[in-house]
DNA sequence: TTTTTGGTTTGACCAAAATCAATGACGACC
DNA sequence: GGTCGTCATTGATTTTGGTCAAACCAAAAA
């Protein structure tokens, strides 16, 4: 199958719900016009594949909506989790030969496509474009530091604790605190518990003890599988050290 | 002490043992002596710290000569090193509030500083020099990738056999192999036990104890605590996983 | 030379997480 | 409503790496 298989033409960046957020949101209208010209929306179903680890870099693209992860796997057949990406979120490996990581999408999804030749040549004739793009791989190798840290020094309840934290900052309604009632501390987990195991560098009985754990202590509830309650957040966060 | 402190004046980007590989490389003269200006040449001991973690982001820099670690501490003491840089790689963090990570020298070292601001904005003035900063960070965000792997994924001996792999890879004099004799197969480890305990995420013990391991089943000998000896580069790699 | 010092090695023991093995629960489909 | 398949939980056991403590060793200082 072609990876460049077209699903829309990426017509109306204008109406695109991630126009103010993504790379592209310091161009002018003119740059847009180009930009939309080489690239092309893609629609994704959950679980669905956009790139496979070790392929030539072949394409680099936005994500417009749903989540996916990158991710990697080991000579043993074990996989790491290397990073999830968002709405505005840019993937792929722009300047580069292979694509170091696969890319899957978890929920359905939707990203604007670009040859990574033609989106590196526009890069560099386009510095704005450049330095967004700049400023989002300065800001992910921060986070990648960080996760390193998680992963090289934390013990499993450490690495859960932040993970919930993490996640429940990104999903929950803003300003949440533990006053709320119910739903509104209530979030749907974006990963199953074999990929939090793949997150967080643990085996999916480590996660699942460990979340029964801080429900029997009161943190969390768990009204369903993919759902999780977050009692205390502040508790939560002092677990993860 | 004011860390923009300054030992000498960077008066000759022109005779600088790094200037065709640091980021400065595609710069004309004009450019060149723009970014001389507002640059200073500092010297360091080895064990002298250029940066602390959380520290407001004043100044990056480019490493002229010696070898510095990136390492962050955790709550309860413990401390990960984030990366390695070497002669001509770039370190701080442009275009961010705080540095997220401290920085000390390993060996004596020379380093080009720039107060933050001014770097910042010599960089959006000139695209080509940004271009390469993109590259490079691009690059070590691959490279922190990669070992989020080692971290999250292999246990002790794998990551001390990558580990060693890969210091060999750099340090060996080039295409050596198992054909080789004696000192050229020898090289000096940049890190004490502690230290690379602290790159893998493992205590001081765990490591020693593999290494005595790979020494007594041969693949490696030690002929000082700081010397290795690589008696099989290929059976070294396989134990990486 | 002897002493000191700091990093390193080694051993005994312990705790945490992985592995192996059932069992349980939920949703999709018939 | 029942059955299948997937995912999750729980328990028993093993393995791994961490912790604590002691010995070791080489280089620098006295």
């Amino acid at each position: 199958m072609d990876s460049l298989e077209i699903d829309t033409p990426m017509n109306f960046c204008q109406a695109c719900a991630v126009r103010n957020r993504a790379i592209c949101a310091d161009l002018d209208d003119e740059e847009i016009g180009l930009l939309n010209a080489i690239g092309r929306r893609k629609r994704l179903r959950a679980g669905e594949q956009l790139l496979w680890e070790g392929d030539e870099a072949i394409i680099v693209a936005n994500v417009v909506e749903g989540v996916l992860k990158l991710s990697t796997q080991t000579a043993d057949g074990k996989e790491q989790i290397l990073g999830m990406v968002y709405p505005s979120d840019f993937l792929g490996r722009p300047f580069g030969e292979t694509t170091p990581y696969g890319v899957e999408a978890l929920s359905d999804a939707q990203v604007c496509v670009f040859r990574r030749a033609d989106f590196d040549r526009f890069a560099r004739e386009h510095p704005r474009l450049e330095h967004k793009l700049l400023e989002r791989t300065l800001a992910e190798l921060d986070r990648a530091r960080r996760w390193m840290v998680l992963l090289g020094r934390m013990n499993a309840e450490q690495k859960l604790a932040t993970y919930l934290v993490e996640t429940a900052e990104r999903l929950l309604p803003a300003n949440c605190d533990e006053t709320k009632l119910g739903d509104e501390r209530t979030l749907t987990l974006p990963l199953s518990r074999q990929q939090m195991a793949d997150v967080l560098g643990l085996t999916i009985e480590t996660v699942s003890r460990h979340i029964s754990k801080l429900k029997k202590e009161g943190l969390i509830d768990l009204p369903g599988r993919r759902e999780l309650t977050i009692n205390s957040l502040k508790a939560l966060a002092e677990r993860g050290g």
